[in-house]
DNA sequence: CTTCATTTTCATTCTGAATTGAAAATTTGA
DNA sequence: TCAAATTTTCAATTCAGAATGAAAATGAAG
């Protein structure tokens, strides 16, 4: 993309620049592809709603690539079309949701879907399976192996129901309520 | 790899089959590579220490790649080297960590440091340097970007301090005060 | 010191995911 | 219905990280 030179720009644009880049360098870490992280955090960014031509236009990407990312965004309702009174033009505009705990709640809710739950429930067929093959009648090493899954399983579980109670306070912005539950949790070796 | 037919296997090697499997399939999700995911499921269902040659035939990877993930994985404290009394070679036998806690534990923290540390404070960053860019006088998106990026800062930071808090009860695999807590957790809408 | 077993390194290759760009499809207005 | 504007699709390409495998390094035994 042709950026015009740093001096050039109005403190806004800059800082939006380095917090496209930042929101870029951080998205592999947050299980979502690079420009799906800077279309988001452009429009983010921005407090108008953007066309398509204008984030590629910013980001240096092809119009494919601008239009996959912005569709998975909204399929993520992390980003939305907007209507823009605009007689010259039909282009679809879009506004980023700016709620971060909204942001925060669906990439924890995916990964939740996606890491916790499923493994848990395949780790606890591995060993019921386990237990069939071997008619009920396990070897030591063989009920060692599933009683390992099973604490893995359980933990798994354990741990998904915590973070199951934990998100409708983050998806209701409970802010008060979150930092009551902050100061039960004692801090340090307990 | 030659794996038996799956006929021939007894019930522990394709219950282990099924294991390695499985974590593999997860990798990615949980942020590291499919081999390291493997060898480490491998060794975690093996009840006695495997060398190098072990592994690299059961998952038919490389000496290389076998060599860089068992690092990793040492390195990430997950594994260890064991001495094994064999007289008749001195190839380095490794065990894997059984205890889930620890695994996630150390899963949670890799991520907290490298996901949500550097952006809030990168965020502040950001809004620290629109302000003194702009000489303290903020047009009004400049303001509503500014509060938008404190906004962010500040529920990461809130998040982290959750998770701070949270993680030394699974380091220290107090599970009934887990419960505890969840207890303490309202459902549904609060 | 030399030899042989073993581990580590690293330039090259491979692989899958992301991206491109142009053609096809869709939508809108006249 | 047609033409122009815009979006969507998708085969081909690019790219980054993972894996290979052979050479170099290590280190233990005689």
């Amino acid at each position: 993309m042709v950026h015009p030179p740093a001096q050039t720009r109005t403190a806004l644009e800059e800082a939006t620049h380095r917090f496209v880049e930042a929101w870029g360098n951080m998205a592999s870490a947050w299980g979502i592809s690079r420009t799906m992280a800077q279309v988001y955090a452009l429009l983010y960014a921005s407090h108008e709603p953007l066309d398509t031509d204008h984030i590629m236009a910013e980001l240096d990407i092809s119009r494919g690539n601008a239009n996959i990312n912005l569709r998975k965004l909204i399929e993520w309702e992390l980003v939305r079309k907007v209507e823009v009174a605009d007689p010259h033009t039909r282009k679809e505009h879009f506004v980023a949701e700016k709620d971060v705990w909204a942001l925060t709640t669906r990439v924890i809710r995916e990964r939740s879907e996606k890491e916790l739950k499923p493994v848990a429930a395949y780790l606890t067929e591995v060993g019921a399976q386990l237990s069939e093959r071997a008619n009920g009648r396990l070897t030591p090493e063989e009920d060692e192996f599933k009683r390992n899954l099973e604490a893995m399983s359980s933990f798994l579980r354990l741990f998904n129901s915590l973070t199951e109670r934990l998100l409708p306070l983050l998806e209701n912005r409970n802010q008060k309520q979150l930092e009551t539950i902050l100061k039960l949790l004692p801090t340090g070796k307990s």
